[in-house]
DNA sequence: CTAGCATGATCAAACGATTGTTCACGAGTA
DNA sequence: TACTCGTGAACAATCGTTTGATCATGCTAG
């Protein structure tokens, strides 16, 4: 790998004209016969700036950290996506570190956040992981831009609409002429949790339907967690003829533990899940789903990432464009009567 | 952050001192008291090295790049989990970089590896790619393992048997009966594909079983892929009574578009596809499928390539542990007859 | 009594890039 | 002629660590 001191060699200039021609700043008075000699040294030389000299001296690595609960689910994917998109137009890189199976102890956040490797952290937290944790994130001083919950005072946020989306999930149930629906709900600590649980009830309440407190589960995000609660519906005198799923992955655990139970959808039960990945449609029967800007969401959390690191400007996003947006496929139906 | 100068000044002691205290290298002559104010004024500074100094210094990142057509598929997120597990025993970090949708003339495959910022690279190729870009990213000189490709004379390899787990699918649909059997398979460069194809014509030939070319397709791994193999098929006088898909996903393809075709799966059409991720569940039916260790190869991949930077040793290798495994779902059955 | 030596610690150079400061030189002015 | 000033380029310090070389000290042995 060729160095500065390399090409300035080359070009039989000093090691600071060359830094100053390569990095183009404005306003430097290199003649243009130097300038030539130095740019096509560079090239004969095949020069890279070397990524960690530049990070020490600039104190910025160019790379950010996504700390995600996993990596195998599609609604992961979705965001990665976005995220990993807008961090080329910044020309910044992506570091994964997944909470999944971390061991007791494990050093590699704090690892991550303290040796200076990344500029900024992009943080969604999972069912396991508390509040408390989210602070010590938080709290290193590196910016911070949290994934679907707002922390308090520290760093920016960005977040999906998830009222709203609840709303139309649950409204597209009452529609369809359901009355006793049941809702599997993620865990209690989680925010967006919160926020889609409110989505509902307020559906719910708006429709003059009453939710019977046994009808609502909160088991979690994850398949296992979806037939969970299923079971616990399921084994009910009077079992829910319509579900609302609060995501996805949980919608699917439902799917096969009816099929387990042998309740069919939509004939016996109408089922609708909150964020459309493309899972949804390979699945049996298709989920109606209701879509989330996920990508969006990917793109804007790294966009403000960036401006935090910038700026320093930190800031709590909703991002409401595209408006959540159901997709009917073919898990609901009118109640059997 | 604390760095080391000031853990030095703290303890009363040089800037040496504390490096090669902190650092526990063996055979450093440190008195017991020294070192005891070292590490309490490290703690409570809550001192962590910089990385950027030490890469800078030492030229090694701790980090290795992961280099995949896209992240929004299960066998991605497989391989992933691996690569990130043993990373995280090896005291590495894992950048992703995606080949999708890269704008022609993009820098950042080249970049990641000109700039100094990972150790090494592990590569998956994907259809868009070709021979030549591995060539671009083995040339570099940065130790590489290409993940189900063997590159010629550089780098190292690791793969999975494909032949033995095509084997194994395409037996299941002989022992059920079937002999006018379809292939939907990879494109024709890629290597894992030829391998596959390979071990579909042995199967088909063991069992003095003739091969229509018609049959044959090489339209690729993805969904739309499949949904275009059969739809292929599908146009044929007399369509095969089972498939095989070399690739799961384009096999979910190849589900949704039989729904839409009216086909029956398993009764008109057995479909067996190769790869076992958490979706082949999730599908209707449930998809016949033969499971290859992604996970394990993702971790061989990740041990290689330390083994590689480490030690320079650069080997191909065939991941036969657990072997190819056949999981009978519910999407083949003996042909109608 | 002093040369020799292990011990415990500091000095200082280096990694590659950035950047404020200095320097040499020639043109323009008094 | 002497002075200033602008131009083009080099010098040198710095970022935080690592590491070979060096040095001061107290002890043992000849």
């Amino acid at each position: 790998m060729a160095t500065l001191s390399d090409v300035a060699t080359r070009a039989g200039v000093s090691v600071s004209a060359v830094s100053r021609v390569l990095s183009e700043k404005p306003g430097v008075r290199v003649s243009v016969a130097t300038r030539q000699r130095i740019h096509d040294a560079a090239k004969e030389l095949n020069y890279r700036p070397n990524f960690t000299a530049r990070a020490l001296k600039s104190s910025r690595t160019h790379a950010v950290g996504l700390v995600v609960p996993g990596v195998t689910n599609a609604i992961f994917a979705e965001l990665m996506r976005g995220v990993e998109e807008e961090a080329r137009t910044k020309d910044y890189m992506v570091l994964i570190a997944s909470t999944e199976r971390l061991p007791e102890g494990e050093e590699s956040i704090p690892r991550l956040m303290g040796e200076g490797r990344v500029d900024g952290v992009l943080v969604q937290f999972g069912d396991h992981l508390s509040g408390d944790d989210l602070r010590t994130v938080t709290d290193s001083g590196l910016p911070v831009i949290s994934i679907n919950t707002i922390n308090p005072g520290k760093g920016g946020s960005v977040r999906v609409e998830d009222e709203a989306g609840m709303r139309l999930a649950t409204e597209h149930l009452i529609e369809l002429g359901h009355a006793r629906i049941g809702y599997a709900g993620g865990v209690p600590t989680s925010e967006s949790g919160q926020r889609r649980l409110a989505g509902f009830m307020e559906a719910m309440a708006t429709a003059k339907l009453t939710v019977e407190p046994e009808l609502v589960t909160d088991f979690g995000y994850y398949p296992k967690q979806g037939a969970q609660a299923l079971d616990a519906m399921a084994e009910l005198s009077t079992p829910p003829t319509a579900v609302v799923v609060a995501n996805i992955n949980a919608a699917h655990g439902v799917l096969s533990e009816a099929r387990r139970l042998g309740i069919r959808v939509p004939e016996d039960m109408s089922i609708v899940a909150m964020h459309d990945t493309w899972t949804a449609e390979i699945a049996w029967p298709p989920l109606t789903c209701v879509r989330l800007p996920l990508y969006e969401l990917g793109r804007a959390a790294m966009a403000s990432l960036w401006d935090n690191i910038n700026s320093g400007t930190a800031e709590d996003r909703v991002i409401a464009d595209p408006a959540p947006e159901l997709i009917v496929r073919e898990s609901t139906a009118p109640p059997a009567r």
